[in-house]
RNA sequence: GCCCCCGUAGCUCAGCUGGAUAGAGCAGCGGACUUCUAAUCCGCGGGUCACAGGUUCGAGUCCUGUCGGGGGCACCA
């Protein structure tokens, strides 16, 4: 039994007491009702706070209520038993056969376990990272790179289609001084007073007069324009290297400069005024994003004719919402904050509903830590830690795992030692060890010749029973972490899995020692086994991280 | 001045969107391997949930304010 079961049949009970008259519901009978399992030990398996939360509504008290869904619920196939506790929480226990059927329902979903349509139909569009191709990507935003796909991941398994998008700046005046840059190195002259510094942009001049010899003897302009194609073009194939090293791929790669050359931000400019969103004011246009709670109106189109850097989004938005994407996400970094609102206000001032066709997720800082002490970084010196820098310094497993394991509303400090370490300390190794000793069992009992087998009444003991609840778990908390877009969920679920099943290992002997006869249930902790490998399997895989077989 | 995020054990952080006696890991101390991976497990100690009000049956969680830390407030991108 489920919690999701165990939820259905309380909403029947209360059903059914309505349909009795024994207890009346203004607003009807909730399609769900909340099931936690309790901290406490001893409040029974799960916990429902049904009571509390309706009894006020029934015109009677928390334990009355409590009592007479208690009644109808202990007739329930699989409950074990229901009490009553403290203000009026039911505390439910449910038999073993029925808990123990999970890890059969388990293996058979395999990857498909942990699944659900909570977003069966929807097409959700992922845009982060977009870290500018005037170099390579740090560690800000690296947090994103990870988080992103993650969320993203997390999103397809609960039924929804994503698209997962990389927004190129390559239009403008930054544009402009990245070639500058490039073209002063390439003739050993000094970095331009607000060029791009740094030993990539000297390696990456020398690259492109190694692929267009004839560029150092072109006039300046000419030089730059070759500069700013070929030294743009190898920038961006470096980035999507390092993503692609880093386990993301991006559906879409869009260019900005697109955009402007196609029209489409003519057209989405057209459409904003024609809504009336629009005006002119010293020579500029103007968006009306104060009306729709921004601190003050933007510039859309300059006064020189050219279009501002909201111009893109604008035109990138109204894109994305004609190929289909209901639900359009921007993921940035603190630092662009102060953009929320007028995003929101764009949105709005096409007629969208902010928050619902446009979400923006803001991700707080990431601090590197090298013995305790935070690594200096300057963009200026080259001092920057890339994401690459952090891969080599950690591997992709632990950066992965460390960048989603921490909600992203809060600055985090990694530790490079710490994540580095190949011991308990390390949580991504903890989980990883818990998988790799599930593999090692699977394969052992292999070579034995023994087969899991469905017996699910013998799975009595109290470590399979909080492991079997645990598994049970998985379903609901890919989903939380969908609705509340929040990955790190997942990871601290696997942390706690990963416990519970060391637990379970070091109190229930799986295969038969020595020459001792195979019995049921060791076929059936087998298949508890066999389920877990596919809750920790499948749960690393949300957050692109590996599950090795041997460690 | 205005806006966003954070403040929970010595340290790093959870806390299932208002529930029961606030939880993990690390660090400290003490235990457990002749047989499935000890990269593990078990036990002990450790708290004014920054502070002050408010909302209600009930607040770490919601609201207001204060303090502290971080990040922002361009016809730059």
């Amino acid at each position: 039994m489920t919690p999701e079961q165990l939820s259905t049949a309380i909403v029947g009970v209360l059903a059914a007491l309505t349909d009795d008259g024994a207890v009346t519901l203004p607003d009807g009978v909730p399609t769900t009702v909340t099931v936690e399992r309790p901290r406490q030990k001893g409040h029974g398996d799960y916990a429902t706070n049904v009571a509390l939360q309706l009894a006020k509504k029934a015109g009677t008290n928390p334990r009355d209520f409590a009592g007479l869904v208690a009644e109808r619920l202990r007739e329930v196939d699989g409950i074990g038993a229901v009490d009553i506790a403290g203000p009026g929480f039911l505390n439910i226990t449910v038999e073993a056969g029925a808990q123990g059927e999970v890890a059969a329902d388990v293996v058979a979903a395999g990857e498909a376990y942990g699944a659900s349509n909570t977003f069966a139909g929807e097409k959700i569009n992922l845009e982060f990272v977009s870290a500018n191709p005037t170099g390579p990507i740090h560690i800000g935003g690296v947090r994103w790179a990870a988080v992103g796909d993650a969320l993203g991941r997390i999103f397809e398994k609960t039924g929804a289609t994503v698209s997962r998008e990389y927004y190129f700046n390559d239009h403008g005046a930054q544009i402009d001084r990245f070639s500058s840059s490039l073209l002063a190195r390439a003739h050993g002259r000094p970095t331009p007073e607000d060029g791009y510094g740094g030993q990539y942009v000297d390696d990456l001049a020398r690259a492109v007069i190694g692929q267009r010899p004839d560029v150092l003897g072109l006039p300046d302009e000419e030089a730059r324009e070759v500069f700013r194609e070929v030294g743009v073009e190898m920038m961006f194939d470096e980035i999507k290297q390092s993503l692609h090293d880093f386990g993301v791929d991006f559906d879409v790669y869009f260019h900005e400069d697109e955009l402007h050359r196609s029209g489409a931000v003519e057209k989405a400019v057209e459409r904003l005024t024609e809504l009336g969103n629009t005006y002119e004011k010293d020579g500029a246009l103007w968006l009306r994003t104060q009306k729709f709670g921004d601190d003050k109106d933007r510039v859309i189109i300059k006064s020189d004719g050219q279009g501002s850097y909201l111009s893109g989004d604008l035109a990138y938005y109204l894109d994305k919402r004609n190929r289909g994407f209901d639900r359009c996400f921007i993921m940035l970094g603190a630092d662009h904050h102060g953009y929320v609102a007028r995003l929101m206000a764009m949105c709005s001032a096409f007629g969208d509903e902010p928050h619902v066709n446009l979400e923006i997720l803001i991700g707080q800082m990431v601090n590197l830590l090298r013995a305790g002490k935070p690594l200096r970084m300057s963009k200026r010196a080259g001092t920057v830690v890339r994401i690459d820098d952090l891969v080599e310094a950690i591997g992709v497993d632990a950066a992965r795992y460390a960048l989603a394991r921490y909600t992203s509303d809060s600055t985090i400090d990694l530790d490079l030692d710490l994540w580095a370490k190949r011991s308990s300390d390390n949580p991504v190794f903890y989980v990883q060890y818990a998988h790799a000793r599930v593999a090692s069992i699977l394969r052992n009992a292999a070579d034995l010749g023994l087969a899991p087998e469905s017996h699910p009444e013998l799975l009595t003991h109290e470590k399979e029973g909080e492991l079997l609840r645990a598994l049970a778990e998985f379903p609901r908390v890919v989903a939380a972490a969908a609705q509340l877009r929040e990955p790190h969920r997942v990871a601290r679920y696997l942390e706690a899995t990963a416990a519970s099943y060391h637990r379970f290992y070091d109190n229930c002997r799986v295969l038969p020692m020595g020459d001792e006869e195979p019995s049921d249930l060791h076929r059936a902790r087998l298949l508890l086994v066999a389920a877990t490998r596919i809750v920790l399997a499948n749960g690393l895989d949300l957050l692109g991280v590996s599950a090795p077989e041997r460690m």
